[in-house]
DNA sequence: CATTTAACTGAACAGGCGTTCATTTGAAAA
DNA sequence: TTTTCAAATGAACGCCTGTTCAGTTAAATG
C-alpha cells in the first residue's frame, strides 16, 4: 500500500471549508471567487477541486453541515418534562449554540437563494425539522393550559426570528454577558407565550 | 431650447431602479450583472450609466431611498398619546409598510456587506433613527410604569427582528389575512413588553 | 424644415470567472 | 533506496465582468 489516503487532505480539507465559511460570510457567495478561497488556504485554485465537486457543492456542504450539526446538538440536549422547562431549554439551547457560530448563521440565512432548487429544498426540510421542535413545545404548552397565545405557527416563527436576530448585533465584547443575554431572551420568550 | 430634459429619462430611470430592485432581491447584488439589468430594462448596458454613476451607487440609491421613504412615512403616521397607543401604532405601521415591500426589505438586510464603508455608515445611521423611535416608546412606557421589561435596547431589537422576520415567510395568498397578521403581532408585541 | 441634443448603441478595454487536466512534487510504503 | 500515488501546480479554456466612449438616432424646439 502507498501512503495513507488523505494525509494532506485531512489538513487541507477543513482549511478549505473554514476559508470558504469566513469569506462567504464576509462578502457573500457570488462575490467570493474560488481563487480567493484558494489564496486564503495557501493553495492554487485547481487544488480546491480535490475537496469539492464545484462551487455550488461547497456552499451546500457548509449549509447542510450547519443544519445537521444543529439538529444533532438539539437531539443531544433534548429535555423532557413540562412545556415551560422545555421552552426555556429551547431558548437557552438556541442562543448558546448560535451565538458562537455567527458566520454559519449568516450564510444559512443569506445564501439560500444561491442554492440550486434541489439543494434549497433539502436545507428548508432540515430547517423545518428544527422549527417543528419549537412548535411542538408551544402546542403542548397550549394544550396543557400553560401557554396563552393566538397562533402556534406564527408564534413559533416570531420566536425563532427574535432569537436568531440576536446574531446580527451581539458582540462578545459588548455591554451584555452571554448569561445576561440568555436570561433576557428566556424572559422575553416566556412573555411571548403568555406565561 | 431643445428637447425637454429627461423626456425618455423619466421613463427609463424608474425602470432601471425597478429592474435592479427585482433582480438583486432575487439573486443578490454580486450575482446580478449590469448587462442583466439592462436586458430587463430593454436597453444596452452602457445606457444604464445615464442613470447611475456605477453599480455601487445603484445599490446605495435603492437602500437609501428605502430607508428615507420608511422614515418619511413613519413621520407622516406619527401618533401622540399614551405609550400603549404609540406601541400599537408602531407595530401596525411596521407591518403595513414593510409587507408590500418584500424586495426592498430583503435587499436592505442582505446587501449591507456590499456597500462601501461610507455608504454602509449612512444606511446604519438611518436604521438607527428608526430603531430609536421604538426605543423611545418603550422607555416612555417603562417610565410611566405601563411596560414591564428587563432591557429597553434588547427588547427594541427583539421586537424589530420579530416584526421584520415576518417578511421572510408571509405570502398574500396564504392562510392569514393582513388584518389577522397585524392583530397577531400587535398582541405578541404587547406581551413582549409586559402589558 | 433645420437644428439641437438627450438618449442610446455597440464595440472595446483589461481583467476576473469556474473549471479542467497534463505534469510535477514529495513523503510514506516496500 | 526505490517505488508509488495522493496532492498540488500552473497553464489553458471560453465566457463574463464593470465601465468608457465615439458615433448614431430621433423627437422636440425654433
Amino acid at each position: 500500500m502507498a501512503r495513507k489516503t488523505g494525509s494532506h487532505s485531512e489538513i487541507t480539507g477543513p482549511k478549505v471549508r473554514a476559508a470558504a465559511l469566513k469569506l462567504i460570510a464576509q462578502h457573500g457567495f457570488a462575490a467570493v471567487s474560488m481563487r480567493r478561497i484558494a489564496e486564503e488556504v495557501g493553495v492554487q485554485a485547481g487544488a480546491l477541486y480535490n475537496y469539492t465537486r464545484d462551487k455550488q457543492a461547497l456552499l451546500f456542504d457548509l449549509m447542510c453541515s450547519h443544519m445537521k450539526e444543529l439538529l444533532a446538538a438539539r437531539e443531544a440536549a433534548a429535555v423532557s418534562g413540562d412545556p415551560v422547562a422545555r421552552l426555556d431549554a429551547f431558548t437557552r439551547f438556541h442562543i448558546r449554540w448560535h451565538l458562537p457560530r455567527g458566520d454559519q448563521v449568516f450564510i444559512s440565512y443569506m445564501e439560500l437563494r444561491n442554492l440550486t432548487p434541489a439543494n434549497f429544498a433539502e436545507i428548508e426540510r432540515l430547517r423545518k425539522v428544527y422549527e417543528d421542535e419549537l412548535e411542538t413545545v408551544l402546542q403542548d404548552g397550549v394544550d396543557a393550559g400553560l401557554f396563552h397565545l393566538d397562533d402556534t405557527k406564527v408564534t413559533t416563527l416570531a420566536i425563532i426570528a427574535m432569537l436568531t436576530g440576536m446574531s446580527t448585533w451581539y458582540r462578545a465584547e459588548g455591554r451584555l454577558s452571554l448569561d445576561r443575554i440568555e436570561a433576557l431572551y428566556v424572559g422575553m420568550v416566556r412573555r411571548l407565550v403568555g406565561i
